[in-house]
This record gives structure tokens, sequence and C-alpha cells, in this order.
RNA sequence: GGCUCCAUAGUCUAGCGGCCUAGGACGUUGGCCUCUCACGCCGAUAACAUGGGUUCGAGUCCCAUUGGAGUCACCA
């Protein structure tokens, strides 16, 4: 039996949008769980679109995610290069090989013919006018230099059926097959060309792609046929949508792999995620380890239907990855988010053990931090708690002694604090919540806090912590 | 517009003729826990697009309608 291998193929445009990821995921997984390889190459026939950096953008995201390619630009192989413009002459020469069997054929048409072209059912088709041109004219102007493309000559009947691994039996007209142009007038051969030259040439005997090649496939299993070729399986993936209408694209500014990380979110939440996109395992298992996914895996459970990406779920999965950290690796992450703002003046270890599980991303932490310093005026009815039973009067019976009793505190710590609010309130004879919750609300003047006025009484530290109890007390008079 | 494909709750999905009075998850929501919030735990909410068939029996098969996506480039 031979080995499978399957590719990943995107052009250098820019940043890994996440519909790519997600088909590198697919390709990757398919293939190492059938101990095939996983393919790495650069399609890059379109020097217009080239975008600099773009390809060690790939490279980093790839290697950075754990879809390590058996083959690809910068680690080798035996099939290389594995960058399509470093692979031009190739090209041509089968381009040629076609020419000869009567597979394609030599155009010369202006693009200014080409627009008067009639348009059929909307769309402008090519009306095979070169390809009744003689040996001898196509001679004669291919010496004269004119420029010329090279088109794929299709059958005008009948119809050509493939499988499909996700949508089954796909059947189209041959009479919807336009000539597809095979090598551009610059020379360089077009996707459609390149992708099954460069396939078959390395050995790829598994296509895993977008749908949108869906109906396009026929073209090329008529070019592998037309060489005498195997074509290979395919299994095509439904998209990932933004909304019910519109598709996820980077042209649009939605979110790539890079946005996702640069927002807070963690690799591993990111392809968890994704994989969970259009797929879904036997078990109704939802966080998987790539381990997990690695072993689940499987195309029967790939859907036909687009999915919409919703941020909300993927925050959902990440907060769950964040809770797993360890307190060091957790803080290991946080200091570059922490670093960049106001919170870097406060004890780093606190910060993240009060915001760990509070946060589904990490962008989170600073708004979650804010009052730390952004404390002014704010209502006294905050003071209010039907349960607690406080309001601003029993604020300002309690809170100076809240005062006192945290000047006497020796230790500045969670636990001292703690102890002496329960021990004040004990002397009081009244419930904690009596104390705690004016406490509290005297040290941030906010209704929700991340952590108790003990911990963060702890954070403010003395100085601040007993300013800012003086000032409340003013306040209420 | 032609062609191809798709159609279970707001969202991601399970379901491959009887095990479905349709399961899981996110979200929303009620409660418990609790130094507020969050976490955690328990509960609730909401779907088979419509209309015809086939069958003893249909979310599951067929057809039509409707809705949606993809494609129709010297872009990939």
């Amino acid at each position: 039996m031979t080995q499978l291998r399957t590719r990943f193929a995107p052009s250098p445009t820019g940043y890994l949008h996440i519909g790519g990821l997600r088909t590198a995921l697919y390709s990757y997984l398919y293939a190492k769980k059938n101990n095939g390889k996983f393919i790495l190459r650069i399609e890059d026939t379109d020097q217009g679109r080239y975008v600099e950096g773009a390809v060690e953008i790939i490279y980093r995201t790839l290697h950075e995610t754990g879809l390590n390619y058996d083959e690809g630009p910068d680690v080798g192989g035996d099939y290389g290069p594995y960058i399509q413009s470093q692979r031009s002459d190739e090209y041509m020469k089968y381009a040629l090989q076609l020419v000869e069997s009567g597979h394609a054929y030599y155009c010369f048409c202006s693009e200014e013919r080409l627009e008067t072209l009639p348009a059929v059912n909307g769309a402008r088709r090519y009306d095979k006018h070169c390809l009744s041109l003689s040996k001898e004219e196509i001679a004669e102007r291919l010496a004269r230099g004119d420029k010329f493309v090279i088109r794929q000559n299709m059958p005008t009947t009948g119809s050509t059926t493939y499988h499909d691994a996700v949508y089954g039996d796909i059947t189209i007209d041959n009479s919807e097959l336009e000539d597809q142009i095979l090598i551009k007038s610059d020379g360089m051969p077009t996707y459609n060309f390149a992708n099954v030259i460069d396939d078959h040439l390395m050995g790829i005997n598994c296509v895993m792609r977008g749908i949108e090649y869906l109906s396009s496939t026929p073209k090329y299993n008529l070019l592998y046929d037309a060489f005498g070729w195997e074509r290979p399986m395919y299994i095509h993936m439904p998209p990932i949508m933004k909304d019910a209408q519109h598709k996820l694209s980077k042209r649009n500014g939605d979110a790539s792999y890079e946005d996702l990380i640069n927002k807070g979110f963690l690799k591993e939440a990111i392809i968890n995620y994704i994989a969970l996109l259009g797929w879904s395992p036997k078990d109704d298992s939802e966080k998987m380890s790539f381990d997990e996914l690695l072993s689940k895996f499987d195309i029967s459970g790939i859907n036909k239907s687009p999915s919409i990406f919703d941020p909300v779920k993927l925050a959902w999965l990440n907060s769950l990855y964040i809770k797993e950290m360890t307190p060091e690796a957790f803080a290991d992450y946080a200091a570059p988010w922490i670093e960049k703002c106001y919170l870097k003046n406060f004890d780093k270890a606190l910060v993240c053990k009060l915001t760990q599980s509070r946060i589904e991303t990490f962008a989170e932490i600073e708004e979650k931090l804010r009052f730390l310093v952004e404390f002014g005026e704010f209502d006294s009815s905050l003071y209010d708690n039907q349960k607690q039973k406080t309001n601003a009067d029993t604020a300002r019976e309690v809170l100076p002694k809240v005062r006192d009793k945290f000047a006497k505190v020796d230790q500045w710590d969670n636990e001292h604090l703690y102890g002496a609010l329960i021990e004040l309130a004990s002397e009081l004879g009244v419930k904690n919540g009596k104390v705690l919750w004016p406490a509290r609300i005297a040290l941030t003047g906010l209704a929700a806090t991340p952590g108790g006025a003990s911990e963060i009484a702890e954070l403010l530290g003395r100085e601040e912590t007993l300013s800012r109890l003086e000032r409340s007390i003013e306040r209420l008079g």
C-alpha cells in the first residue's frame, strides 16, 4: 500500500487566516492518523499578490501550533523545491506535452477580443477561437514573438464525475467547463495548472482543501487523465463564516491566527476550537488536547455545511485552558500583558492569582484591575446591600474601625488582613458581611471586583489602602 | 443568472428508518457555594425550513419549494 501524502498549499499573501489553519490542521491530522506524510508547498505563482514576510509567518505559525510538516521549503525533502516560483521550468514542459496530445492549445487572443465575447448565462466564456489555428500560423506567430497563453481543451459534451470523501459523488457537465488558461502570458503557470503538476510530482495522493475548489475539480481530473496520471483522493471542506452570509476572510480584516494570539487567546484553545468548526468526534468531547485530536480525528466526522466562527465559544474554551495552567505558566504568559500597562507596578504574583480564574482572554487582565489606578468619586448607594444589611449609615460606623484595625496589622497579607476584618466583625457582634462589604466598596468604589476586601487591600498595599479608606470615610461625612 | 453543494435551538453539533416524548456544548437564565465578582456544582430555556410523497413507521429515503453557500479570472 502506498503511503498517504497530504499537503497544505497556501499562497503567501499575509497572515495565516483561520480557514487556512483549519485546512492545515485537518490535513496534518489525517496524514498522521494514517502514518502518512504532511507536506508544505508555497504557491506563489502570482507575483502581484506576494507579501513580504508572509512565508515566514506560515512557517512560524505551523511550527508553533505543532503542525510540523515532513517536507517543505525550510525543512527540505525529496520532492523539492517546495516553492512554486522555483519550479517554473517544469510547467511549460508539461503544458507543451498537452499541446502535443491535443489536450491544450496556444491562444493569441487579445484582451480586447476576449471582452467582446458574448456572455452566456451571466458569464463570459472563451469560444475556442484559437483552437482552429493551423500549425503554420501558430509557428509563425510564435516566431514573431506574439504574446500567448496556453489553454486547456475541454470536452464540450458528456460529464465528469468524481468522488469526494465528504460530499460524495460530484458530477459536472463538461459543457460547464471553460478552456481555462494553464500558462499565463508571462510564462508562469496558473494555480489551476501548477497545482496539478506539483501534486503529481510530489506524490500527493490526498488533496484536502476548501469547498471553493469543489466545482473546478473536474478540470483538474481531466488534466490527470490527459497525462495518464492517477487521480488523488479529494476531501473538500465547508467554509468558516463570519455570519450567515459572509465568509471569514482576512480581506475584511477578520481574525487571523496572529490576531487571536494578540487578543489573548492561547494557541491550544485556537487549535481546539477550529478543529470543532466543521468536525466533531464520535463521542461528545469538546476540550481536546492535540494528542486527543490526533487519536479522535476521522474524516467521517467532517460536516458539509458552513459553520459560523463564534468568538464567545472560543473564549470559553480559552478560559478552560487558562484555568488549568500552573500559576507559574500563567504568570509567564501574562507577563507581557502586565508589562505593557500600569499593572507592572503591582505585585505580579498577586495580580495573577486574582485574575487567573476570572478572565477568558489575557487581554482582560488590564480592565479587570483598572480600579487599582482609578479611584474617584462613587455613589454612596453602593454601600447598600440587602443581604449583608449594610448601607451608608452602617458604613459610616464600621469604616473608621476597619481603618484602625488595618493600621494595626503587622503582616500585610491576605491572611492577616482577612483575620483582622473577621475579628472586627466578631468584636462588634455582627455578621462578617457587615464589615467586609463596606470595606471592599470603600477601597474600590465598585460593585463587583476580582477579589474580596482583604485581597484587594493586600494588592493595594498598606499606604494606598489606608489612604483610600480615609478618603471614603471623609466622603461619607 | 447558469452550474455544483448544503439545510437539527441564537451559535457549534449528535443523529446514518423504529433505541428520539431529538442527545451534548456555548450563550441566556434560576439556584447552591461564597469576603462582592468569577470559578465550581445542580436545574431551566430553545431546534428537526415548508409542502408533497415512499414506508407498518421518517429528523433520518425521494421530489418540489424556500433559504444559504461555492463557482463561472492571464487570483489562488
